[in-house]
DNA sequence: GCCAACGTTGGC
DNA sequence: GCCAACGTTGGC
């Protein structure tokens, strides 16, 4: 079991899209980087725990908690004409892009602002933190993943 | 709105 | 295969 941290902008779609979504759950569709692509083809398993983080907006933070309910699997959209993920070279194939299905597991107590985030000694090393860390999938380590459950004050 | 960082494209 | 140009992301 592993832990990811993804990125989206909440205007297009957030953690309270996902919260209702049918049965909490929605795919993870639209990735169109090879780094990403990879780890959602190849890494991101059933039972894995995801950070949702919001991004742009006035305060990014780590607004929620998920977790991998189904692994990678063909990104359909990339062959739909009419999606803004289109992508003409997607072929059933050779489906190109990859996807995996997310439930929502709860909204922090308090969102983890990028300045709550850099005041911590463990959390201001994170991926995301990096200045021009722009991968919409990321690896979060254990000590990170605890951290933030502290931060959070989900644990003591 | 600005700009740094990064990925992708395309000419050679 | 190199690399400049370009587009996009995303914090500020």
């Amino acid at each position: 079991m592993r832990y990811w941290l993804m990125k989206s902008e909440p205007t297009c779609f957030s953690l309270d899209d996902l919260e209702s979504s049918p049965r909490q759950t929605a795919a993870w569709d639209g990735v169109r980087n090879f780094q990403a692509r990879n780890l959602l083809r190849d890494e991101i398993k059933v039972g894995d725990g995801v950070l949702f983080y919001h991004s742009g907006g006035t305060a990014p933070a780590i607004v929620g908690l998920a977790e991998g309910v189904r692994g990678g699997y063909p990104d359909h959209t990339a062959q739909d004409a009419r999606s803004d993920h289109y992508d003409p070279k997607a072929t059933p194939a050779n489906p190109i892009w990859y996807m995996v299905d997310v439930r929502f597991r709860m909204r922090l107590p308090r969102p983890l602002t990028r300045s709550d985030l850099a005041a911590h000694p463990v959390l201001a090393g994170m991926a995301v933190m990096r200045r021009g860390s722009r991968l919409s999938v990321q690896p979060v380590t254990a000590d990170e993943w605890r951290a933030v459950l502290a931060a959070a004050g989900l644990v003591g």
